[in-house]
RNA sequence: GGGUGAUUAGCUCAGUUGGUUCAGAGCACUACCUUGACAGGGUAGGGGUCACUGGUUCGAAUCCAGUAUCACUCACCA
């Protein structure tokens, strides 16, 4: 049968992804075996996957399969997020298109709607995980809005409120006009941008005097309701206990006096808008303020915006600067650069809004949370995000968990009343209307005078429980499954969404189960393009990653993305890194074929070179799998790859199958080939997190596997003793080996024909590889001499000396001025050591072993120029 | 403005508690080779004052201080 000389990705993963499903291998059920876990970050359900989800979930992936092949009960629990705003706002935007306003909807009908585009979106992104070869146990998929995980959140809620971690409050929130919702402070991003400082004149009432203050939003003087003056100021001492006049609406309003206000800054006169400013609002309650909310929902002018009625803020900031101008009320314009929140879903400038909305408390909650990343029980990797993580966290604020919303889990407080404070929390609306009749002392109230807050839940409310929500351990805390999974292994995650998410599941997990969520969170860094920039969809840099593993495989596309991708760094993501992981695959692939191709004779012995090839690539391969190992245990993936992209290319290839490889036409003895299959299986399985599917294709290739014979569930290979003299050896071989190809590259010798070679072992070098020199150096002839040998170019191995006859070819100039170059290098090596060595203090000073490693530097150099020496004087 | 981290080859990054002539890897680059696994191959090379300036030390890419640039993060100066 011939094996195709490429590797064709394309024909080879569909079969192998559906082969491990119709298997059942990614599922998991409670057993006796240590289980490891981890939890995906649930991606937004009507999401489309970007570069972001493939970094990682080709992480969590490795981590999966390694588990798996290492015996652990891996569990990798999949899922997505009904992400209230976002999916809301795509509902709204395309019933707009169909003609249709949320507002004539009611809530069962827009919800319908919801569910409509989420059934119908939804899941897409799961689909495109598996073209990946993500191993997640399918059976598990979980949605936040399903109805057990649904109910946790409702459940949680009642318990927070009842244990008074939560509370409605009538604050300065974070409104989002476009969605026309609040967001938490988490949810705003800052962005510098240019705008305008406005000094406008306010009449003194009273006098012909005017006070000039200086203001970024000039629109909200309408909400003005008082100026404040710093009480230390004595330009202004003679404002103090006067009023002053409101520009265009004439409303007269009071001067007070608050240190608060910074003397250097604009003109030392604040004005104060109560509604539209924290600060302002801070000093209204001082003051006791009257406040002026001038704001639609949508952020155009309601009446007390006077003519600018229904018009947007931004219009009006233009159209009411130009009447204060003309009024004569503007003094003048500067250009001033200031930080202006926006939401991080809309997009749209953030209006600071009074309103009544839910809280939770987050001081009591975080401070063991703080204490597990601060004291290791749970690690973040790397460990600089600690330091942040701290910070937050020792500054934590109340969040504000309500949004105004349709999509989402609906609060569930029901009030009885018109009243702020006239309702109950309760988990259905039955068991609010007995708390109520309680309340109210009026058992005639019936259910249908109940009504529900009509807002639902930040979704990261939902999702903070998601590490146990899975397993449904809110719902039943005493189950088998929470028990045994529960805490989970590792997170893998964005560092973006620390305090969304991480945190706050953090915090959860040990309020809900007293233990942490996970052990480990991998914090990936984020996907640039090659010019740093972010990958977006606006910017059109980001690749299709469907269009990529069509080109160059899962495999390809998994290598390349994680051959560099140190934890924490961004990822400077270039195409070149999948062509370089599809260039693995076809290497992988022609050495199997290489390996596959060979006829095998029962009837020859096994050679030296094979048997020696062996040995040593069994310890080399010892000694790598030690080192991924601790790569592994630091979570250096792109380190744990690479060290085994170079023991496979490198060792395993180059050096290993060219020493095993019979000549041309010839059979090789099956002794040598039963080992060569059984090193190239060792190879596949740690290979196999990060290529799965031309590993398993191999796999199945050598020989018929029954199911439970799979790759995918192999056993990872076992460590045992090595030998590093072996290894040691080889090198040293191998280094002679380079030496006669130099060689015979300088004399353009064809490596088609046989030369002979002589060594003057002067080290005293052991034989071992001699048979193995002579195969890849193409020797006819090697023998140990004890002088330098005439006529013969030579080079040197350490103090080994190598002559390699050549029939009048040799330059003797050359020689020689290659041998005082080498020369002139060791003396001044040997120098700067015999300098060290005469330093007294170092000598004194430094530790033994170090001392001693220069004695033997200095050893090592002074057998080397002998030998340089003595080849000069032959050559004389 | 505060905090944190970074700066090493053309690019992306290693460099473990200061100690091999320690300055590395992969990719890219150059030259040559290649009809017998693989041109997605092989062999051999070139390439860095370890951001800068001082200091500590027998010895500094590594520790300390300052400077510059960048990144992230937090923050209510209108």
């Amino acid at each position: 049968m011939a094996i195709p000389a490429h590797y064709n990705a394309k024909e080879v993963e569909d079969k192998w992804y559906d082969y491990w499903m119709k298997n059942n291998y990614f599922h998991s059920e409670v057993d006796e075996r240590e289980p490891y876990t981890i939890v995906i970050p649930p991606p937004n359900v009507t999401g489309v996957l970007h570069m972001g989800h493939m970094l990682n979930n080709t992480i969590q992936d490795v981590l999966v399969r390694r588990a798996r092949l290492k015996g652990l009960n891996a569990c990798w629990v999949p899922g997505t997020d009904h992400a209230s705003i976002a999916t809301e706002a795509k509902v709204v935007a395309k019933l707009k298109a169909e003609g249709i306003e949320k507002n004539d909807l009611s809530r069962e009908e827009f919800l319908q709607h919801a569910w409509d585009w989420t059934h119908k979106h939804g899941g897409i992104i799961l689909q495109q995980l598996k073209k990946l070869g993500a191993s997640c146990d399918w059976e598990r998929t979980k949605f936040t809005m399903d109805e057990d995980m649904s109910s946790s959140v409702i459940k949680v809620f009642v318990d927070l409120y009842e244990k008074g971690l939560i509370y409605r409050g009538y604050r300065m929130v974070n409104w989002d006009p476009q969605a026309k919702t609040t967001l938490s402070d988490e949810e705003v991003n800052y962005e510098e941008r240019n705008g305008k400082l406005y000094y406008l004149k306010y009449k003194v009432d009273g006098t012909n005097d005017y006070l000039t203050i200086a203001t970024t939003r000039p629109e909200t003087i309408l909400g003005d309701t008082a100026i404040c003056i710093n009480p230390n100021d004595e330009r202004f001492a003679h404002l103090k206990g006067k009023k002053a006049i409101v520009p265009i609406c004439n409303r007269t309003i009071p001067i007070i006096e608050d240190d608060y206000v910074d003397m250097e800054f604009g003109t030392g006169c604040l004005k104060v808008t109560p509604a539209h400013d924290e600060n302002d609002k801070n000093l209204g309650d001082k003051h006791n303020l009257e406040v002026i909310d001038i704001f639609n929902d949508d952020a155009t002018l309601n009446h007390y915006g006077l003519h600018y009625e229904g018009k947007d803020r931004f219009v009006v900031r233009a159209e009411i600067v130009e009447e204060l101008e003309l009024s004569g009320f503007l003094d003048k314009v500067e250009e001033y650069v200031n930080k202006v929140g926006t939401s991080e879903r809309t997009g749209a400038v953030i209006e600071p809004k009074l309103s009544d909305q839910w809280f939770l408390k987050m001081k009591e909650m975080a401070q063991p949370a703080l204490d597990a990343v601060i004291g290791h029980d749970i690690n973040l990797v790397p460990e600089k995000f600690i330091n942040t993580y701290r910070h937050w966290m020792e500054n934590v604020r109340d969040w504000n968990i309500s949004r105004q919303l349709l999509w989402g889990h609906q609060i569930p407080a029901y009030f009885y009343g018109t009243g702020k404070n006239d309702f109950v929390v309760a988990e259905t609306a039955g068991e609010a209307l007995e708390k109520a009749r309680k309340v109210t002392r009026n058992s005639d109230l019936k259910a249908s005078d109940l009504t529900q807050d009509k807002d639902a839940l930040d979704t990261w409310f939902s999702s903070w429980l998601w590490p146990m929500s899975v397993f449904n351990g809110i719902l039943e805390p005493e189950n088998e499954e929470i028990k045994y999974y529960y805490p989970t292994n590792d997170l893998v995650t964005a560092p973006e969404i620390l305090f969304f998410w991480v945190a706050r599941m953090i915090m959860a997990g040990y309020e809900y189960r007293g233990e942490r969520p996970f052990k480990n969170v991998y914090l990936t860094g984020i996907v640039r393009d090659k010019q740093r920039r972010k990958m977006s969809k606006s910017l059109g840099n980001s690749p299709d990653p469907l269009a990529l593993i069509d080109q160059y495989g899962a495999d390809g596309v998994r290598v390349g993305m994680l051959l560099s991708s140190p934890a924490g760094n961004d990822l400077m993501f270039d195409e070149d890194l999948c062509k370089q992981g599809s260039g693995f695959s076809n290497k992988i692939w022609n050495a199997f074929r290489l390996v596959q191709g060979w006829d095998i004779s029962e009837d020859i012995e096994q050679p030296e070179t094979a048997k020696m090839a062996i040995d040593w690539y069994r310890s080399k391969f010892q000694k790598t799998i030690r080192e991924i190992e601790d790569h592994y245990s630091k979570y250096r993936i792109s380190d744990a790859l690479m060290s085994t992209y170079k023991l496979i290319w490198d060792d395993y290839c180059s050096w290993f199958l060219e020493m095993v490889k019979p000549a041309y036409g010839e059979p090789m003895d099956s002794k040598t080939y039963q080992e060569i299959i059984s090193i190239l299986e060792d190879n596949l399985k740690i290979l196999h997190p990060f290529m799965p599917f031309v590993t398993e294709e191999i796999w199945q290739e050598i020989t018929d596997r029954t199911p439970e014979e799979a790759l995918i569930v192999a056993k990872w290979p076992e460590e045992r003793n090595f030998d590093e003299t072996i290894i040691k050896e080889f090198s040293h071989a191998a280094e002679v080996i380079a030496g006669v190809r130099k060689i015979r590259k300088d004399k353009n010798i064809s490596f088609k024909n046989e030369i002979d070679l002589s060594v003057l072992n002067n080290e005293n070098t052991s034989k071992t590889f001699d048979t193995v020199i002579s195969k890849m150096g193409n020797i006819s002839q090697f023998e140990y001499v004890n002088g330098s040998v005439d006529g013969a170019l030579s080079f040197r191995v350490r103090s080994n000396e190598y002559f390699i006859p050549v029939a009048g070819a040799v330059d003797v100039e050359a020689e020689k001025k290659k041998i005082k170059e080498e020369l002139a290098y060791t003396e001044g090596f040997l120098k700067s050591v015999e300098k060290k060595l005469s330093n007294e203090r170092f000598v004194n000073n430094a530790p033994e072993k170090v001392v001693a490693i220069e004695k033997s530097k200095k050893a090592d150099a002074e057998a080397r120029i002998e030998a340089l020496k003595a080849s000069l004087k032959n050559l004389n």
